[in-house]
DNA sequence: ACAAAAGTGTTCCAAGTACACCCATGT
DNA sequence: ACATGGGTGTACTTGGAACACTTTTGT
């Protein structure tokens, strides 16, 4: 980086007291796939997506749940005073993760101004993890509202987001209004009724969103899933995310350049073996500009 | 927001001046197409990708240019912090906008550590604005390097990003690798030779790659547009932000449920008149979830 | 007449959709 | 035998790609 001498001067009389800053935190959600056994032998084992919450143990939202995530200390750079969050508080260290949303309303947290950069990661853990419980994550479309106006349309959408495993359950209620009226476009995402801490049910929101996208285009999935993998598991990780039944025929067709064979058969149990796939890093090499 | 009795009692006691803070500024690529009179009077406008810098007024990168932004004012919403930005020094109050990343790098302003929230916003202004110059956007590949190894891939593109207009040529160059090794994927985004000021170089590059995505699903290209606007204009806009050349019958094809044909059409100098479409906001009604 | 742009029609190919069908396995 | 999952084939539809061709206008 280049610096002029005059830069050099104005830099030894800077203070940067004198401006008012925000409070920055860095926040985790931390995404997973989880293998809920059946009892019925025949049967695979139904998968769940999970997001992993940790209790706060200090106010505010004392007791309640919160995604994982820390004011930042300024020797850091974000993502690895997120990663060493991630690190120390949960004990997780493998996954993959991307920059989500930074979240900056005024009255988000009550203390102070507080921004969050939010990070989405994805693990293929089966474990438990440090300081925190795994919540299955339901979201359901409750109400749909498309109001064509002058010019454009105002659609608001109303979602259930629930979070539970045996010991609780979690719900809560985000209205997502779309408004075009034509060149405005505005997006509002609204937390109606909130059972975790600050605005960490948007956040969550948001990372699924997001997941949900780019599934569709990009190879994101196999981070959630083990290193060799039957097709069927595959398409069953599309599934729990898109919240729809898929075709298997063309499902197989569809994802094959993605995944490379391998030699290995899974033991079958009352059923045919499936052979076990890898990924294909490479199958997009071409698609790449 | 719930409080409970705890946190209010929390809350008097917190102070958040025992922790460190960075200072964080809002940042706006703003960006344009611009058409360029042609002499030859049956030829039509050419159409350039443009964006507005200023030019800075203090140290550091006192005199060099740079995307319009500020330090916030806690009294805002970022958003608005940045919209009142844009109103104040450039006069610009009529665009579309989406936040685009937050960056963070610890040394990206010499001065202290600077948070960036970059935005992205678009305008069809034909204008000129105050503070600040329009600049011609060039973005071309000059290097690709892949190279495969076990287990996955590395990727080293290399652009350069020059930005000019009657006064003066800016060039940067920025080097994006992209490595994936099993579950590690990892993205940096690099300014090997810089012309602006701070890493603004790298905000705008990853705003023309935002849009570039976008463009293909969904209707973002028309707040880049007038009201009114033939389809070869239309396929122009595309044209020069997707840096290649489209096929005029299949365009048309193409992008038929996002127009509506008005009943106007535009006077021709030298050929046939063409019929003035309008955007049709409700194209993506059905698809939407 | 002609250059430039506006606009239509056709053929080919790739990919998605829906569905029918057969195979293999443990109890 | 049978329930369950593994896996293949085929016919239909949709949409993109490439290209040829006609129309309209001002100078």
């Amino acid at each position: 980086m280049k610096i002029s001498k005059e830069d050099k001067q104005f830099l030894e009389l800077y203070s940067d007291s004198e401006y008012d800053k925000p409070s920055v935190t860095v926040d985790a959600v931390i995404l997973r796939i989880r293998n809920e056994e059946s009892k019925n032998y025949r049967k695979l084992p139904e998968k769940k997506l999970q997001v992993f919450l940790t209790k706060r143990q200090y106010s505010p939202f004392k007791g309640d749940f919160a995604i994982v995530g820390t004011f930042i200390d300024l020797q850091y750079e974000l993502s690895d005073a997120m990663k060493l969050c991630v690190k120390n508080k949960v004990g997780l260290t493998n996954y993959y993760y991307e920059q989500l949303f930074t979240f900056g309303e005024k009255r988000r947290d009550p203390r102070t101004r507080v921004l969050s950069v939010g990070y989405m990661l994805l693990t293929n853990t089966q474990e438990q993890l440090r300081n925190g419980e795994w919540f299955d994550i339901e979201v359901q479309k409750v109400e749909t509202n498309i109001k064509e106006i002058q010019d454009g349309f105002e659609i608001k959408n109303v979602y259930n987001l629930v979070l539970k495993n045996e010991n609780q359950e979690l719900k809560n209620i985000i209205e997502v209004s779309n408004k075009k009226v034509g060149l405005e476009e505005t997006k509002i995402v609204k937390i109606t009724e909130n059972n975790i801490a600050f605005d960490h049910a948007k956040i969550i929101f948001m990372a699924l969103e997001r997941l949900k996208n780019k599934l569709e285009y990009t190879d994101i999935i196999f981070n959630l899933l083990p290193n060799e993998f039957t097709l069927t598991e595959l398409k069953q990780c599309y599934e729990v995310i898109l919240n729809e039944k898929l075709l298997d025929a063309n499902f197989r067709r569809k994802t094959a350049k993605m995944v490379r064979p391998t030699s290995k058969y899974e033991l079958a149990k009352g059923h045919r073996t499936s052979q076990l796939f890898t990924h294909n890093p490479n199958w997009n090499l071409n698609n790449l500009d």
